[in-house]
DNA sequence: AGAATAACCTGTCTGC
DNA sequence: TGCAGACAGGTTATTC
C-alpha cells in the first residue's frame, strides 16, 4: 500500500514527534510481526530480546529510503535482539529500529489512553521533547516488518555518490535498496543506463527495488503514462532518453503526491495522525479502467503484468518505440 | 536471466 | 442472506 511519498509523510510525523525521545516500554502484541515473508515462526525469546533491546533507548532521527524506514539508536545497554544472534553486546550506535509497512501498515502516533485498535501489533511508550505518548504500529495484513538491525553501508550500486567508504549507513534489511529519486546521490543518466542493461519490461525494472527504490505499483503505473511509455516495453530496447523520461515522471509525481500528503483510497493508508492524502484525485490512470483517458479520451485498460495489476491507455502508450 | 506463481495475512466487494 | 471468488498500495522464495 503504502509507497514513498506516503512512507515519506509517515516519517516526518515520527521525526517531529520521536526525535531525541526515548522508548520507555516497547511492547509485541503479535509475534508476526517481527518475522519475515520467508520466516513466520518468531520464538517467544526473540520478542523478548526485541522488547529488552529497546528499552531506555534514544531515537536518534528517523530515516527513510525507498520504502524502509528505521530510527537509528543511542543509549546505555543496548543489545542486539537474536536478528543478530541473541545476547551481544555492540557499540549502541551501530543499532536502529526498523520499520517496513509493507500493504498494510500504519505508524501512529497517540495518548497512552486512547482506545487500542484491533491490528495493533507492537505499541512503544516514548518520552522525549515533544511530550509523552505511545508510537503504535498497526497493520491489518501484517505483511510489515519491525525489527532491531544493525546499521550497515547501503548499495554501491548505480546512482551512489562518492565511494564505498563514504557509503550512507541504512538499516540491514534496507541494504539491498537502491537509491531513491529524493536522495542527493541519485542519477537520473546512471539508472537509466541500468535499466538499459535489463531485458524486462519497465514496469517489472521500476518495480524492482535494487535498482531504484520507492516506487510501487500505482506510481509505476502514473510515471509510465506520464511518460508515454507502455509498462510491456522492454527497458533494453528503448532509448535512453525515453528511460530517463520514466525516471523524471516517476520523481515528479511522487513529489507531487508528498505535497498532498499521498495517496489514500480508504483509511488503510493514513499519516501518523490518521489522516488520508489527496492525492487519489490526481491519478490519471491508476485505478481506472474503462474510464476515459485525462488525454485522448481511450477507455483505459487493465493487464496484469509481473501478477500486478497495471493501468495503461493503449493509445498514449504505445508499445513500439524502439531504439 | 527472466517470468510466472505462490506464499505470507485480513478484509472488502461483486456476482450468483 | 450466504458463499465463493477476485482483489488489495509489498516482498520473498521457488519453479520453469
Amino acid at each position: 500500500m503504502p509507497e514513498l511519498p506516503e512512507v515519506e509523510s509517515v516519517r516526518r510525523g515520527l521525526s517531529a514527534w520521536l526525535t531525541g525521545a526515548t522508548i520507555t516500554r516497547a511492547q509485541v502484541l503479535d509475534a508476526r510481526i517481527l518475522g519475515t515473508t520467508s520466516a513466520r515462526n518468531v520464538p517467544a525469546e526473540r520478542v523478548v530480546s526485541f522488547e529488552r533491546a529497546l528499552e531506555g533507548v534514544r531515537i536518534v532521527s528517523v530515516e527513510r529510503r525507498g520504502k524502509y524506514m528505521w530510527m537509528p539508536l543511542a543509549g546505555d545497554g543496548l543489545r542486539g535482539d537474536s536478528v543478530a544472534g541473541g545476547s551481544e553486546t555492540a557499540e549502541v550506535d551501530e543499532w536502529a529500529l526498523a520499520m517496513h509497512l509493507g500493504m498494510s501498515g500504519q505508524a501512529r502516533i497517540h495518548e497512552a489512553e486512547d482506545q487500542l485498535h484491533p491490528h495493533t501489533r507492537a505499541v512503544f511508550d516514548v518520552a522525549g521533547p515533544a511530550g509523552v505518548g505511545q508510537l503504535r504500529f498497526v497493520d491489518q495484513r501484517i505483511f510489515g516488518h519491525l525489527g532491531v538491525e544493525r546499521l550497515v553501508p547501503g548499495v554501491a550500486g548505480v546512482g551512489a555518490t562518492g565511494t564505498a567508504g563514504e557509503r550512507r549507513l541504512v538499516a540491514e534489511s534496507a541494504s539491498g535498496a537502491g537509491l531513491d529519486p529524493f536522495e542527493g546521490g541519485f542519477s537520473v543518466p546512471v539508472v537509466a543506463r541500468a535499466f538499459a542493461r535489463k531485458n524486462v519490461a519497465m514496469k517489472t525494472a521500476l518495480l524492482d527495488q535494487r535498482v531504484v527504490s520507492g516506487v510501487g505499483n500505482i506510481y509505476a503505473d502514473e510515471a509510465l503514462f506520464e511518460a508515454g511509455v507502455h509498462p510491456a516495453a522492454r527497458a533494453s530496447r528503448l532509448r535512453i532518453s525515453r528511460i530517463e523520461r520514466v525516471l523524471e515522471a516517476a520523481r515528479d509525481v511522487m513529489a507531487r503526491a508528498l505535497e498532498v500528503g499521498g495517496t489514500s483510497f480508504d483509511a488503510l493508508y493514513v499519516n501518523v495522525n490518521g489522516e488520508s492524502g489527496y492525492f487519489e484525485r490526481s491519478l490519471q490512470v491508476y485505478g481506472r479502467e474503462g474510464q476515459p483517458c485525462v488525454r485522448c479520451s481511450t477507455p483505459i485498460t487493465r493487464v496484469v503484468l509481473g501478477g500486478r495489476s497495471t493501468h495503461v491507455c493503449v493509445r498514449c502508450q504505445k508499445p513500439q518505440r524502439l531504439r
